[in-house]
DNA sequence: CTGAAAGCGCTAACAT
DNA sequence: ATGTTAGCGCTTTCAG
């Protein structure tokens, strides 16, 4: 079905060294014999087999990502990202979807060194030891998105959510606010539970406003459920809070409605500022104000990273990409 | 780095023909020996190169999927099901972004070509000539998901989508509606905006409703936008409406805030139910009523079908999976 | 400038 | 029951 390079230098009437030679461009050819391959070439339509290339090359232009769940909306951006930096520079990409759960990674990873993936996409979780040995092992190159490791030395592309929260919680400072509440993703969660806490208690201290822990409603994950269940808390516990800094707009949709459920009026009554800046955030009522993460931009910049480690590139920095704050109309100006 | 097959071979002292009998559980070799080389195996952590085996196999235990866009949310859900399946299966997708564009398209049809997927899952896109006939000169099964093609006969795995509309709407004229409208997706797209708007119109006229075209506002797409405007468009043309079948929750989501902004109470002065009850469904207020298509589990059909072509079967029936409707609160009873 | 030949890691006849 | 050998489709010495 396909023609193999034995067929266009047959009908090229030349050897498959030559074939091969003008196909990888090569020096040690006449002008003559490439055009002549050349039209070989396009008269059957040949296209390299990558297969048997990449066995000869130890190169498979593809890479590997590994998400922890598939349903979150982030993650398409980040694949989206992923995907197009890929594509433009002639590599593919498998998913792998490991739902956070540890030998289903290893397996995974064992998957992708068996197809020989030229590197590795991690995204969001923690680095597991189990993981970086092996991957270590694999001996390809490794980046981080959203997400970083303390243990190892791995390059890695995301916002810093401690200054990003900092930046959220000092925005709803300027806006006047001082009774400011936050519900916060798991405080267990190291990458973007903790330092997103840390980031909003810093603001509050240093703009001279008390910390106080009633006013911060930790929950289980970022969901539309720990929203609505971190918002009734919150009114039990620091029913005087103005505004409220949510650790991702999820948590934010489930704080508004549950807001709406009892009658609090946003923003007059009650401001809330997302994390995030999902596509869903401007479809809340009202549209839901939100610190953006560029989620297509890190995607992109990762897959860039990989390949210049894939290219031999031996210093690849980390980066801590840039957030910003989406103004719509959750946060109100509170006049004291 | 990686240990090779005769590296295992030298270790058990037997050759490599054994040990790729071995690995492969074919027959001709004592119990001893399979102990011995399994031993060795275990000892190098030895695992098969599959690129070397998907040269001679002409398989590759990867299949393709191409997507329109990467960005909206039942993508997501679709992928989730294929890559599920498909892990469970031993194989690895790649995914590919078209854009909806012809020449990007060609671009990936190629790529999984040279790379010799050993399938392709074509998703949410009339499957047009150009595509068809190159999958067809691959030589390699292809089934379509959430699309299907009058042209050729590919099998499918999609919602019925006129009838899904149908549902929709008896459901609402059920509730008691009797002026009902319509934000439609285009009306051009004929996979997903043509058949809905036939639907719709079928039901009511089955249920003795007069069909009135200014009650059917079609949009570009399927966007929340779509739905801002959509409604807004709904009010001037047919403020008498009492409930509106929205073709999509994102164009639900925009109708919703228009109404909203318009001070119209949803659902007691407007009903609305939207389309493919993605996650967001439950995040709008009030809770959004949805018909329902199973994304997952057609993903995961959709893989499945693909691996039994793969694996010879000649006869694979296209599926129409059911819809539901997922009641929530955008839907009032109607009394007359 | 060009071709013959070895070999990437594996499978599958074909021998023994 | 096991080994030898010829490829899969390609790249890359090494000769000429």
């Amino acid at each position: 079905m396909n023609y193999t390079i034995k067929d266009v230098a047959k009908k090229a009437n030349v050897s498959i060294a030559t074939v091969s030679r003008i196909l990888n461009n090569q020096k040690g050819y006449s002008e003559k014999t490439k055009r002549k391959v050349l039209e070989a070439i396009e008269e059957l339509d040949y296209h390299p087999n990558a297969i048997a290339r990449g066995l000869i090359n130890k190169k498979t232009s593809t890479i590997g990502v590994l998400f922890p769940a598939l349903s979150s909306m982030l993650v398409t951006e980040l694949l989206a990202g992923i995907e197009k930096a890929a594509h433009q520079l002639g590599s593919s990409v498998i998913v792998c979807h490991t739902e956070s759960n540890g030998s289903k990674t290893m397996k995974y990873l064992q998957l992708l060194n068996e197809k020989r993936v030229d590197g590795i996409i991690f995204t969001s979780e923690i680095l597991k030891e189990e993981y970086y040995e092996f991957i270590q092992k694999m001996n390809i190159p490794l980046v981080l998105l959203s997400t970083e490791s303390r243990a190892y030395s791995v390059p890695y592309v995301k916002v810093d959510d401690r200054h990003a929260a900092y930046s959220a919680a000092q925005y709803l400072i300027k806006k006047g606010h001082t009774r400011i509440g936050m519900i916060s993703g798991n405080q267990n969660d190291l990458i973007a539970g903790k330092p997103r806490i840390d980031g909003f208690k810093d603001a509050l201290m240093d703009h001279g406003l008390s910390v106080d822990d009633s006013r911060i409603v930790c929950s289980e994950g970022f969901t539309f459920a720990d929203g609505i269940k971190g918002l009734k808390k919150m009114r039990q516990q620091a029913a005087e809070v103005t505004a409220i800094f949510a650790a991702s707009d999820e948590i934010a949709f489930g704080a508004i409605s549950a807001a709406y459920q009892q009658g609090i009026r946003i923003p007059e009554e009650l401001s809330i500022i997302g994390y995030d800046n999902l596509s869903i955030a401007e479809m809340s009522i009202p549209p839901l104000t939100s610190l953006a993460q560029p989620f297509y931009e890190m995607g992109e910049k990762a897959a860039n990273m990989i390949f210049d480690m894939i290219n031999g590139e031996q210093l690849v920095e980390s980066r801590i990409m840039p957030h910003s704050i989406m103004e719509r109309s959750s946060v109100a100006e509170k006049e004291e």
